[in-house]
RNA sequence: GCUGGAGUGGCGAAAUGGUAUACGCGCCUGCCUUAGGAGCAGGUCCCUUCGGGGGUGGAGGUUCGAGUCCUCUCUCCAGCACCA
């Protein structure tokens, strides 16, 4: 006979309607008597249909909104739409469909969806983002930002497809083409409107601090922003070796230009400054009246508008470093004096620094590589340091060579406790060449005599190490020497006795010598020799003037003190673009007056409505710019030669501050209530994808601390805690698409197996709180509908009564574990408890009433359907979801069992009343069999007692 | 390349420094059945002379005791990526 199996669309039509009725998820944000628990899960974009992301982010952040309220907890559990968007405009153009229509149907399906996952969602708190009664909002908090010039506009470029002749977002952009027609995405300048989230770049991180977040998405957004110090020194140029007093800019300062760096300490080694094809410098090169300074002018005139016609995408893409000189005129390094060429380069960002950079090829690999390439100077200024620090070192003169030939290095092969494999080299002596001293001791170790010196490296490395023979510290000052060997004429090596026989000579080829040379000393030596580039580490100043034989990271301030510079940080991250040449978005709230001056517009105008009488056909300017409507509503409020923006807002905008407006989403005199803020924020936990890790996340924390500052919102930070979930995979493991055929409807599973099962088996899939990857596996979700059958059935064995010992334990060790793992989102492990709970509770005859009702709870924010359903199957009034959370303490037991481990291996066990001491402990153990077996072979020479768990015994 | 994170059965995965592989899938055996894509019972890391021995990517180390901590190393994933 098949176990019977619960009807499940019976069930869930009926729990989900009763509990509409009872209006049981309704957050009371005025109700002081409960602790106020706001949980959030990012709101969607309606595009139509729920997969199984949806359930995975809705249904099982709902899960522990269930647990807090009956845990007592007033829980904010709120919804809605992030309805403004693209796909909305597409579907107006393909298909010719109102955007609003299509976006109010796909809403409507969405809440029915989401309805039937069984989730608690207060939908009295819904917000719509593509609503007047929602973006009125949106545009008096930039009219806000605006009046603190945190809303601003600036030339900027932009994405424009050159086919379609429009503007593109940059997420229509895909590899740098337009996601329509495929066709190579140019860029654009035009003026646009930015929030000045680069002001509040250092809070953003150091707010970041004492959040419980984890590590990795702290990470993520400190990666994001970029923050660099550095100094900004200034560089003299110099005319046909006359400065010109011509040049001066507007201030009358002599000619310069400043860099950027955050190596001031390597300035003795800037032997080229590179500037960014960008750069206003650049432009004056073929402006009058600077138009005779530069010789070649037409040829970086040519490189200009080649590297401007490249994309940034395609500049990145081809890392070959390009760049053309200026002629006629250099830069005077301000720490050397020295005149040094200047070049264009599109490796220099404009948008970064200062658009121009100091070149210290020994110190950088990308200034390395274009030196290489124009055959460009390269001075070493830092000397490294190898080994590890040693107290009070006395000093010794090294040399150590690389000989090479064909392909092979010549090594010296030591017994392992005696250095291992290294290259050749020797200890210099007084006066004498180290080229000299090298060849002489390379003759003396291996025999070879016939060696040409091909590189004697600038720098020399400092070696600290301990010599355990001597019991002595020294610091090796050391001189690298590449050699090559002009012939393999060899004699026999004159070697000292205490030498012989103690190694070998090898010849190795370069890859192996990289890997087996371990000595750090003559393993940075191969990699100078062998595989030339930059040092990107630290050491002790050289070639540097007054400054050399410092170490380089001490003497930075003094450094930019000495050149005139001062100390500067940089960011990464720019200011935010928030102008989009896009209709379905919210209109930017501002009108220009008929000299072309912005002005925002006042707040009884708000909301400023997005026309409809507009033409969608791509035309190359914003639909809204098509609008008639648009056009009188300014003339009529502002009058004749005022002007509409047409631009709309940057969706994340809209989602900056969407959580604020969930605690007072029908307010129509203010965007949220102040009260309501004071008790409500910040949210207690938001539950989101990691693809919102960086932007969203960023965004929000802008836009609170902005407002913040405004004493607009009570808290300079938005989200206590933050939880990345995971992704569902295909049942093939990869990532669920349309092409590759391995998407999953939720809703055909939903009918097999029912709203429970899918949400157990997405809880039961891994941990809930780690962002990882989980293919679907139907087989998983059948099995939770099996388990879910079996608890079902279990309703058969209640008899009226309270818990007996037996289920009291088990029922208080699942509580404890299901309890603890929903607050951690480890969905997993809670429900493997369960299973053993009622594992537990089929082996007995019958189930007592309080027992099984126990488990209903327990089960009711994974299962809320079911749990509900047999709940008041055993005749309990109201839902399950009502009911309190169970709490049980562990009975106490009066035994123990310790686990007996001998020589660090578990050989058994022995049962102890609990109060049984060490020496109790130690003398039961002594009575195993095991243990008098070791006894005979010696004697305890050490216990270790942990108190009720293990007792680790050392004998022998 | 840089920065994070992770490597545990055939698979998804458990394990406050204290009995490694809980829970589930899959698989195997048996029972029940006309049948099984149902149900029930048992088994399922490897080796074994049945006493045990080995085992959490690899090599070392700390510890009475290491999947867990430390050093080195390999591999995979994610984010950033000419940011000076």
């Amino acid at each position: 006979m098949a176990r019977e199996r619960f009807d499940h669309q019976e069930i869930e039509k009926a729990q989900q309607a009763r509990w509409q009725e009872l209006d049981l998820y309704r957050a009371d944000l005025a109700d002081t008597d409960r602790d106020p628990y706001y949980l959030l899960f990012e709101f969607p974009y309606p595009s139509g249909d729920l997969h199984i992301g949806h359930w995975y982010a809705f249904a099982l952040t709902d899960i522990f909104a269930r647990m807090l309220r009956m845990q007592g907890k007033n829980v904010l559990f709120p919804m809605g739409f992030d309805s403004f968007g693209l796909p909305a405009e597409n579907a107006a153009i393909k298909y010719g469909k109102d955007p609003a229509a299509w976006t109010n149907a796909n809403m409507e399906t969405m809440r029915a969806q989401v309805r039937s996952m069984g989730t608690s969602v207060d939908w009295s708190k819904e917000v719509v983002t593509s609503s007047p009664e929602y973006y009125k909002w949106t545009q008096w908090l930039f009219t806000k930002l605006y009046d603190h010039g945190l809303a601003y506009r600036k030339n900027a470029p932009v994405k424009w497809c050159p086919k379609d002749q429009t503007v593109l977002a940059n997420e229509q952009v895909n590899d740098g083409k337009c996601e329509r027609c495929g066709t190579e995405v140019e860029e654009k300048n035009l003026t646009q409107w930015f929030m000045g989230i680069t002001k509040y770049a250092d809070r953003l991180i150091t707010d970041l601090d004492p959040l419980p977040w984890r590590e990795d998405i702290k990470d993520a957004q400190r990666a994001w922003i970029g923050k660099s110090e550095g100094a900004r020194i200034p560089f003299r140029l110099v005319f046909g070796n006359e400065e010109k007093d011509a040049w001066r800019d507007e201030d009358g300062n002599p000619s310069q230009v400043s860099v950027f760096t955050t190596r001031p300490d390597t300035i003795f080694g800037a032997t080229y400054l590179v500037l960014a094809p960008e750069h206003p410098w650049v432009r004056a090169a073929w402006d009058t009246p600077h138009d005779d300074a530069v010789l070649n002018k037409d040829e970086v005139r040519a490189y200009v508008e080649a590297a401007q016609k490249k994309t940034e995408r395609e500049r990145q893409e081809n890392k070959e470093k390009t760049g053309v000189r200026l002629e006629g005129i250099s830069a005077i390094n301000p720490a050397t004096q020295e005149e040094i060429p200047v070049y264009v380069a599109d490796y220099v960002l404009a948008s970064y620094g200062t658009g121009a950079v100091m070149a210290v090829p020994a110190h950088d690999e990308r200034d390395f590589e274009f030196a290489k390439k124009m055959n460009l100077s390269v001075r070493r200024v830092i000397d490294p340091i190898t080994g590890s620090k040693q107290e009070n070192p006395e000093d010794k003169e090294k040399i150590v060579a690389i000989v090479e030939h064909e392909g092979k290095v010549l090594t010296i092969h030591w017994r392992p406790e005696l250095g291992g494999r290294l290259t050749v080299g020797g200890t210099a002596e007084e006066g004498e060449d180290p080229a000299y001293t090298a060849m002489r001791e390379i003759a003396e170790e291996t025999g070879y005599t016939d060696l040409e010196l091909v590189e004697r490296a600038q720098e020399q490395v400092h070696h600290e190490y301990f010599a355990h023979s001597k019991n002595k510290a020294w610091v090796a000052h050391t001189t690298l020497l590449h050699f090559r060997l002009k012939s393999e004429a060899c004699e026999e090596p004159k070697l000292e006795e205490d030498e012989k026989g103690k190694f070998e000579v090898e010849w190795v080829p370069f890859a192996d010598a990289i890997r087996d040379v371990k000595d750090p000393l003559h393993s940075y030596a191969l990699a100078r020799f062998l595989t030339p580039g930059a040092y990107g580490g630290d050491g002790l100043l050289r070639n540097s003037g007054e400054f050399s034989g410092r170490d380089n990271r001490e003497a930075i301030d003094d450094i930019i003190a000495f050149v005139g510079g001062e100390k500067v940080t940089n960011y990464r991250l720019r200011d935010w673009l928030v102008s989009r040449q896009r209709y379905w978005g919210c209109p930017i709230p501002v009108v220009y007056d008929p000299e072309g001056n912005p002005h925002v517009i006042p707040a009884e105008h708000l909301p400023w409505l997005l026309p409809t009488d507009v033409d969608f056909t791509p035309s190359g300017k914003s639909p809204l710019a098509t609008s008639r409507e648009l056009q009188e509503r300014v003339t009529r409020i502002f009058g004749e030669g005022w002007t509409p923006e047409y631009d709309t807002l940057d969706t994340f905008v809209d989602s900056s501050w969407y959580f604020l407006r969930y605690l007072d989403p029908k307010d129509e005199h203010d965007f949220s209530d102040q009260s309501v803020m004071k008790r409500w924020l910040p949210v207690n936990r938001y539950s989101g994808g990691s693809e919102h890790t960086t932007m969203h996340l960023l965004y929000s924390r802008f836009f609170v601390k902005a407002l913040y500052d405004l004493a607009l919102v009570p808290v300079a930070e938005p989200f206590v805690e933050r939880f990345n979930r995971g992704l569902i995979l295909g049942p093939d493991g990869a990532k669920m698409s349309k092409s590759k055929g391995n998407v999953i409807n939720p809703d055909s599973v939903v009918k097999e197996l029912g709203a429970d099962a899918v949400r157990m088996y997405l809880a039961f899939i891994g941990p809930y709180n780690e962002p990882g990857t989980y293919p679907w596996n139907l087989d998983g979700a059948t099995a939770m509908r099996k388990f879910l059958d079996r608890i079902y059935a279990l309703k058969e064995k209640v008899i009226e009564g309270e818990a007996a010992p037996a289920e009291a334990k088990a029922l208080a060790q699942a509580t404890a574990k299901v309890s603890e793992d929903i607050e951690r989102f480890k969905y997993n492990t809670a429900i493997s408890a369960l299973m053993v709970l009622v594992r537990d509770l089929e082996k007995q005859e019958q189930v007592s009433k309080e027992a099984y009702g126990e488990l209903l709870r327990l089960l009711a924010p994974l299962a809320p359907h079911l749990a509900d359903h047999l709940w008041q199957g055993l005749g309990n009034e109201g839902s399950v979801h009502q009911a309190s959370w169970p709490s049980r303490e562990v009975p106490e037991d009066d035994g123990m069992t310790i686990v007996v481990q001998v020589n660090g291996k578990k050989r058994g066990e022995v049962v102890l009343p609990k109060t049984a001491s060490e020496e109790d402990v130690i003398a039961a153990a002594r009575g195993l069999q095991f243990v008098r077996e070791a006894l005979t072979i010696g004697a305890i020479s050490k216990a270790v007692y942990v108190p009720g768990r293990i007792l680790s015994l050392v004998i022998g």
